[in-house]
RNA sequence: GCCGAGGUGGCGGAAUGGCAGACGCGUCGGUCUCAAAAACCGAUGAGGGCAACCUCGUGCGGGUUCGACUCCCGCUCUCGGCACCA
């Protein structure tokens, strides 16, 4: 065997090397007393299930180029990693594999995954790595759920919920999709009446939905999916008197309170408490039977907009206490029990679902708002808009929109109404019947009902044996922390969800042993500058963080309100159309890349395969062209000599050229990584090369300008191919000790009058052209046209803005100006 | 149905209202080689011209502007989200 030529790039000689180097300097540790101003740069930590793709490198490799490039600039940078580790995955997996623990397959999963990582170069302050599976981890998330109860916000209610049969445990409604368990798209989810345990969300709906204006470099779409998710919606709510129970009254919620003459039925939801009572005995055989048949009904059964209206009448009256109309009661399937108050006051002219269901039962439809353009009388459909209001009594010949108003002022003088706001959004439930998660704690004792678990007793161990905790009365059996009386334990653990709403914080103390966080360093620390990761937790993730870091507020232990400033949701990595997953058999493994051509070129080409936020086709032939880059970036910099001039029509090197090439990619290079506009940054940079080596190639001096391009590739190269970069930095030193451009922090300054320079020149010469269409066109001489054309105040403002385009237009005005 | 994002070469994709197609892939030609691969050099939107150059080109139709991939109006297709929320 050969030696390999002694200058050659060869990454898997250099790149153990730095990553030995890095971790013993410990240059991404994070200093809690640092003078520098701090950046915290935040990757959603992952579920370990251990066939990591290069499609989760991806997001990790964008976090890594950000964190090098702030350190750089000099900034302290918190950049952490840990585990989602509670969950399914672990569970189905240790059932699957006979008699692994969940625990053992996890942590073997995160030695697999930390592997990788490390392989790839990306750096974290390892030091304050958290597992949310672990006791000193979970220990806090009973303490902040302990916390929760205390606030009121944590309650154990009895409703309908959302049962996964395949999961055989209770989920969130943000994990219902389409009325399918979000793990099992094909699998209805069941409703059941269960007593579970809610965090009450619902407490801070205008408060998650006013601070949105506060995440203005989030993405808009993140944001409308949050704000239709809350779902506000403004109104009133009325109290419908019902006819022949002295004092009893169906209160309906209703977002046109300037259509309730057109009331001409009521709809109670089939699980409405007063079904029973308003219904007259000739109907309650058939009531009955409806209610027991919705109640039997899948919800996407019940909630499919294709699906017909049914209901049946009570025979029973409610009396509407604006005109002291009478209008029959029905039940119906399309009002839910769970928004508004389960009730609503029918408009069949003025709500399309009303309308249809006025149609089929042939129920009366009246007009109350006319259309502003005239024409009413069409009765063909509901008409939804504003208009002027008819057949309304005292309010006749209002627009519709000062209706609103008068009419709530109506209802609240005579207090049979008020103005109320609804929300779409629900409490959120956190309990699950599953065996790996982090134990609800609390007691049940027969004298003293739910005793939360005393902070200093936690945390509530996980028992080692798995199996449900239910069925394991070594867990549950306990006596009554407040009389010592036998008493029984929760059984069941808390939603995933709860451990990853607050990791972030954790990480600014990851080892403290009083508290989930030191809320003197994670007010140091938060805001998250910058978070990445993928937009599948725009709702649920992000939603319950940003619940959370506002409950810690009100709690006096945060000053943020909002926990992350800049979100950013990655696309995925595809392959074969379809989503990177070993499972499905079309994974590459980031130790496959870099094995294959090294880290850096692994982690160049994850960056420049499209636009970050796209998805993205892994296709392995763009890799070569990253690869022929970093050989050429290699010759450039260290073996210059080795290229060639060349002779022909090859233009002459010009150092003013390469003077600005360098001077704008430091500017276009740092606004885009800035920016995660990451395959731009290395277009730039391989434009660099190129004029580089046009200009050897063009006979160029290695002179200073050329030491500054040099210099200036390999310190902009750093975030995205950083052991190639330090090895060539350390390359271009006197042979001194270790050199390593991250540990120097130094980033190029922007030379802003070198980028400007030529294009002066450029400015220059269409003066000239000006120049001479003036002087043909008004007979001036040339340097009299001259002088006109650059005494404009407009052209010196374009030409002080570095718009020679704009020139060019002003000096064409200048032309015509001129008879 | 409602909300949101988007449509640019053979492909991935660039373009604060100012030379459309940067950068890369692929393809073609060349150097090197007995040959091939690799590497390196050159060409590469379409049509026309020996050439300098010319014409047409960013889903479709209008508009604003000296100038439109970019802004406005209408349409169309694709992709994402929500979907009886009163």
């Amino acid at each position: 065997m050969s030696t390999a030529p002694r200058n050659r790039y060869v990454p898997q000689e250099i790149e153990p090397k730095w990553q030995r180097i890095w971790a013993d300097r410990g240059v991404m540790k994070a200093s809690d007393k640092s003078s520098k101003p701090k950046y915290y740069d935040l990757v959603m930590y992952p579920y370990p299930s251990g066939d990591m793709t290069v499609g989760h490198a991806r997001n990790y490799v964008m976090g890594d180029v950000l964190a090098r490039m702030k350190r750089m600039q000099g900034f302290e940078v918190l950049h952490p990693f840990g585990w989602d580790a509670f969950g399914l995955p672990a569970e189905n997996a240790a059932m699957k594999r006979g008699g692994v623990h969940p625990k053992e397959w996890t942590l073997t999963n995160i030695v697999k995954f930390t592997r990788e990582l490390k392989m790839l170069g990306i750096l974290y302050d390892w030091d304050r790595e958290v597992t949310s599976c672990m006791p000193d981890y979970y220990r806090w998330t009973q303490w902040l759920f302990l916390l929760f109860y205390e606030r009121g916000l944590a309650y154990r209610a009895m409703s309908p919920v959302n049962w996964c049969p395949v999961d055989k445990t209770v989920l969130a409604n943000e994990q219902v999709i389409n009325g399918r368990c979000w793990r099992h798209l094909d699998v209805e989810v069941e409703k059941r009446d269960l007593e579970q345990w809610f965090f009450k969300i619902t407490d801070y709906a205008d408060r998650l939905l006013n601070d949105m204006q506060l995440l203005d470099k989030w993405p808009h779409k993140v944001r409308v999916m949050q704000t239709n998710w809350i779902g506000r919606s403004e109104g009133a709510e009325v109290d419908f008197a019902v006819a022949g129970h002295q004092g009893e009254s169906i209160r309906i919620f209703t977002t046109r309170p300037d259509t309730l003459f057109g009331a001409t039925f009521m709809v109670l939801a089939p699980e409405h408490p007063l079904v029973e009572k308003v219904t007259t005995d000739s109907h309650r055989a058939r009531i009955r039977e409806y209610v027991a048949k919705a109640r039997k009904a899948t919800e996407i059964d019940r909630m499919s907009t294709e699906r017909e209206k049914t209901g049946v009448p009570t025979g029973g009256f409610a009396i509407n206490p604006l005109n002291g109309e009478k209008i029959p009661i029905w039940v119906a399937e399309y009002v839910l029990m769970t928004y508004g108050t389960g009730a609503i006051m029918a408009v069949p002219a003025h709500d399309e679902r009303d309308f249809d269901f006025a149609r089929k039962y042939n129920l009366p439809i009246r007009e109350v708002i006319a259309p502003a353009g005239g024409a009413g009388d069409d009765l063909s459909a509901a008409y939804v808009g504003p208009g002027v209001m008819v057949n309304s009594g005292q309010f006749d010949g209002l627009d519709s929109k000062t209706g609103f108003d008068r009419i709530c002022a109506w209802l609240e003088e005579k207090g049979v109404g008020k103005r109320a706001v609804k929300y779409r959004l629900r409490d959120w439930l956190v309990s699950r019947q599953r065996y790996w998660g982090a134990p609800i704690p609390v007691v049940y004792c027969e004298v003293d009902g739910i005793v939360p678990v005393p902070k200093d007793k936690l945390p509530v161990l996980l028992p080692e044996e798995y199996k449900p905790l239910a069925e394991n009365p070594e867990f549950w059996r306990t006596t009554c922390p407040k009389c010592g009386r036998e008493a029984r334990r929760e059984t069941d653990t808390m939603d995933t969800f709860v451990d990853s709403s607050w990791y972030f914080l954790r990480y600014a103390s990851p080892h403290d042993e009083k508290e989930p966080f030191d809320p003197e360093l994670a007010n140091q620390w938060m805001p998250v500058d910058q978070y990445t990761g993928g937009v599948e937790h725009a709702i649920l993730h992000l939603l319950y963080s940003r619940f959370f870091t506002k409950v810690l507020f009100d709690a006096g232990m945060l000053k943020v309100t909002e926990p992350f400033m800049r979100l950013f949701n990655q696309g995925m990595v595809k392959r074969f159309g379809q989503v990177m997953s070993k499972s499905a058999g079309n994974g590459v493994s980031p130790d496959e890349l870099v094995e294959k051509q090294g880290a850096d070129a692994g982690r160049i080409y994850e960056l420049f395969i499209g636009p970050p936020e796209e998805d993205v086709e892994w296709n392995d032939a763009g890799l070569n062209g990253v690869v022929k880059f970093l050989h050429r970036v290699w010759r450039l910099v260290l073996e210059p000599e080795s290229i060639e001039v060349s002779g022909g029509a090859r233009a002459a090197a010009d150092p003013a050229v390469l003077r600005r090439k360098v001077a704008q990619t430091v500017k276009n290079v740092t606004d885009d990584y800035d920016g995660l506009r990451f395959n731009t940054a290395v277009a730039y940079l391989m434009e660099l090369a190129n004029t580089m080596q046009d200009y050897l190639q063009g006979g160029g001096a290695r002179d200073a300008v050329w030491d500054s391009a040099v210099q200036t590739l390999v310190k902009l190269l750093n975030p995205i191919g950083p052991h190639v970069s330090e090895e060539m930095w350390e390359r271009l030193g006197d042979g001194g000790p270790t050199r390593s451009l991250l540990a120097d922090a130094s980033w190029p300054e922007f030379d802003a009058a070198a980028a400007a320079e030529p294009q002066m020149t450029l400015v220059v010469q269409v003066a000239g052209k000006v120049r001479d269409r003036l002087t043909a066109a008004t007979g001036l001489s040339e340097e009299q046209a001259l002088a006109l054309a650059l005494a404009s105040e407009r052209v010196r403002a374009a030409l002080n803005g570095g718009r020679p385009s704009k020139v060019i237009y002003v000096q064409d005005k200048l032309i015509n100006l001129v008879p």
